[in-house]
DNA sequence: ATCATAATATTCGTGTCCTGATATTATGAG
DNA sequence: CTCATAATATCAGGACACGAATATTATGAT
């Protein structure tokens, strides 16, 4: 119902009232929370396709992402940095042991806590997946001017601020 | 982890290099494509909380609104939308239908689309989860100036647009 | 030493959200 | 009219993502 696809439409009264993304509140005017979900949305979806081709989905590569840069850390360390619930932290890693891409270690002093390492094959794939990753965002950044850029960035990381602690 | 409540703390010496949320790659000089993640999953967080009060989920608010907005769409107009697929607002109505906020009734004419309207309790329902999300976000507004403002939407709808195609 | 507090890992249930697939109904071209 | 094309609604299956709850282990104060 965009208008760029009006050939086989069924209500063509309502249909031109419904917006596309550029327009209505779908557009600059339209509330700031719907604005950044819908940009969001976009990005999660720019991320899974380009992730599919390794056989990642874009929350496993976050995580292993998070491990590769700090090996030994443990559920809940992920949890917080990828800004998650420990529980689905615990999905996301159990998929990924299925997959033989993580192992975990009991902590030498802390009886309770697990170490979580990239398996050498955990390794290689985060490589070729982050090579996807670096071309989605190097995308991103041409859209826009430096200008633009550095604003942007204080707003998003004042939005995560805002954020109520889990 | 984060510094500010080390206080239980098992292992120091790595989680002194976790940074928080805004340092290090969850700042500033973090890829855009995780900051605006880390921002988007905040507001998601900050609206849950706020329609919960009401007995509503975040995207069943949306659909809501859009079904208060467009009213007699159909299941594929509000996934357009949405930016979700028709899979995924399909079960978003389903949950709908079952607290009874939302009825659907044959299109006149096309013998297979579905009108979507709000029953009335649903549009009372609807009316109190909007007093929340204005509540958020006006808060939203509040923490950036109107020029940052408009380079921020201007941002946002570009993302959008350059989505792939459903 | 004991005991409240807190952090960890985990399970359960519900609600998104996607890809893939199927059935039904319209529409347009021939 | 007929048939290819397309749009609709829906089912099945898998992967997040959350709140609530449980069990285990540490820590801190008394």
């Amino acid at each position: 119902m965009s208008k760029s696809r009006a050939k086989t439409n069924a209500d063509a009264a309502l249909s031109a009232m419904i917006p596309g993304i550029g327009a209505g509140k779908r557009g600059e005017a339209g509330y700031l929370g719907y604005l950044l979900r819908q940009a969001a949305n976009a990005q999660r979806r720019r991320m899974d396709r380009a992730l599919a081709t390794v056989g990642l989905t874009h929350p496993q590569f976050l995580v292993m992402t998070m491990i590769g840069a700090y090996p030994g850390c443990s559920n809940a360390d992920i949890a917080r940095l990828a800004m998650l619930t420990p529980q689905t932290v615990h999905a996301i890693i159990a998929a990924l042991r299925r997959k033989a891409l993580v192992s975990r270690q009991p902590h030498p002093v802390h009886g309770r806590i697990l170490n979580i390492e990239l398996t050498n094959p955990g390794k290689a794939l985060l490589g070729r997946g982050r090579a996807r990753a670096l071309a989605v965002e190097s995308d991103l950044k041409d859209m826009m001017s430096d200008l633009d850029e550095a604003t942007v960035r204080r707003w998003l990381v004042d939005m995560a601020r805002a954020a109520p602690a889990q």
